[in-house]
DNA sequence: AATGAATGAGTATTCATTCAT
DNA sequence: TATGAATGAATACTCATTCAT
């Protein structure tokens, strides 16, 4: 099975992201998925079932791409104590790629609103998120600041001048003066009101 | 063979918000919206010039509806000085009709990260959003609490148990301390008044 | 009837014309020619009683007016003895009116191949055409010169360098050398051959 | 049910042709064409991308054939030196052959005064006429013979009885009185042959 | 007398999916 | 194993015509 084109099913996939990026899952089609992936249209229920199980795979890789990338920026920033900067939205990156994520993770709640199969897909990736924030700062603190992530990363999308990692990181310090936010990685770290 | 009908536009806009809170704007089609509204199919494109139409009207009487609540919901607080309960969002109200409000608030941010009407639409929505909140809230604050308020509205979507009101009220209090949140209910509660 | 805005009919009649040499007959519909006519839709029924009727009536009144320009043509001519410039077709108008005429004709003898009373239309404008001819010219070229004329007509919308009326006129010196082509206007009035 | 139909194409322009001789270019539809060829509905989008396409394909093989007709009959009377009853509209063929082909060229001259690619077909097809004419007749004539022949071509379609090729053949010989309207043929009548 | 509201039948076109090859 | 040809069901939209007012 594919033996002469073995990444054919995964260039469909992100031929499919891509489509989706563009025109909505709703007008995403087999032919425009195809001709993105430059495979035949026949390849298409080839690889796959039905649409249904292209898109689903699309959003499984994305999830598992949105996940790994913010566990990964938790983990780096972790020694260097930055993680009030790293647990927010990246400004870094072009901005049509940020846009271009949020598309997707809207579309994906959608979904899983509707759709116990996405429902699932996004309770996972929210706990996981949690999970890793979690890691880093104190548990009493975690609902909040993975809400008040959720609600910069949507309103970033819709004002072209977006709160800073300065300014979230001074919400963050504001929410938890007093008691300490950061986890484990105590002692002589601290003050990170200098880096505000 | 009713011949004239006269609230028939309104009843069209509300059965398209019904349908597109079943299947999404994606399945949305004229025949769907004309047999909920209990309209021939001619009549559609006989009040609205196009399908696109007919989801735009749909869209900004949702959003207006919306936007009147929040503000109600604020100023029938703000007396009471319970403001903190009154910024999260509601929980008493069906929970089905809590999941079609969310439903429609993500396809309309879909829709407007691809379409400048309705990105006009958000950004009016979320102005008016913020302003109330600056209305009854420290100007400080406003940005912060607004992207808390979002980020629960969206998480309680995807949790059966979210957060009590008094728990945002506990993120808003710790979020907010040292400083009074609330602006200008001064009286006895006062020594933060100074801050205002 | 019609006692506010006697002319409506006849405006509607006129406004049918322009749609269809805009158009084509195949497009022209009741919305079109009531928008441009300035007259609500209703009215349109109201004075036809389809919209066939309405065309019929469009082309009734264009073959009239052409019957007409055609005589007016030759008896004004008939006189100065120029009758060879006379049955060619003007080249005299704007190009544009040209086309719109060479439309209407065309879209009308395409009506007349499938429609008997377009079919009768067309047999007795021709007929009358050529009674025309034959007042003023030889019976017996009366057949040729009808149809050099139809033929330079339709040839002289694909061409942007049409046959100049001298060149028709030349034809027809050839066509009739020998015999007289003109009737009764004999005599001194000769040598055309000058002219070409 | 055939999985695989390589006429198919084909089939469906000359029903495209049928049915616009029947109804028009104005009343031509996917379902009517794809009723009289025999196939199912989605086969017509399949094999052209619009309507259009099928349409314009269907006059771009109707000119074809009638200029290959044309040129046909001229090359064949040629060697008899028969001419001049050659480029008469042929009287033999059914009459509603006739009507249908003068069907056809006037719907499309109908449409080349609208649209530039039909236009150019009967532009195309006009010149080649010409030079077929040319071909076999003296140059100077070329022009009002075509005229003439497309006159008697248009008037046979309203008349019964049209001119006989004979009589044709009569104005040709007046036409050309004194010079020789025949190109190269023979012996002593020569002369012109250096103007070929 | 005149018209705006209304509609059913019809239009071009799209597309997921099937399947012979 | 892979795919191009094929199709039926569905879509948005148009419009002549009807008729209550």
């Amino acid at each position: 099975m594919r033996r002469f084109d073995p990444q054919r099913r995964d260039r469909i996939i992100e031929a499919a992201l891509e489509v989706i990026v563009d025109l909505g899952v709703g007008r995403t089609t087999h032919r425009l998925i195809a001709e993105r992936a430059g495979v035949p249209l026949g390849s298409m229920t080839y690889h796959f079932n039905n649409l249904e199980e292209v898109i689903w795979s699309a959003f499984e890789k994305f999830a598992a791409r949105m996940q790994q990338s913010f566990e990964d920026r938790l983990r780096r920033a972790a020694p260097t104590g930055d993680l009030v900067r790293a647990i927010a939205p990246p400004v870094e990156g072009d901005r049509s790629q940020q846009q271009a994520d949020a598309l997707l993770v809207l579309e994906l709640y959608v979904l899983a609103i509707r759709h116990p199969v996405y429902r699932r897909l996004v309770e996972q990736w929210m706990a996981s998120t949690r999970a890793s924030i979690e890691r880093h700062f104190s548990t009493q603190h975690t609902e909040v600041i993975d809400a008040l992530v959720e609600g910069f990363f949507i309103h970033r999308v819709f004002s072209g001048s977006v709160p800073s990692p300065d300014a979230i990181a001074h919400a963050l310090q504001m929410l938890t003066k007093g008691t300490d936010p950061l986890r484990s990685i105590s002692g002589p770290r601290a003050k990170p009101s200098s880096s505000s």
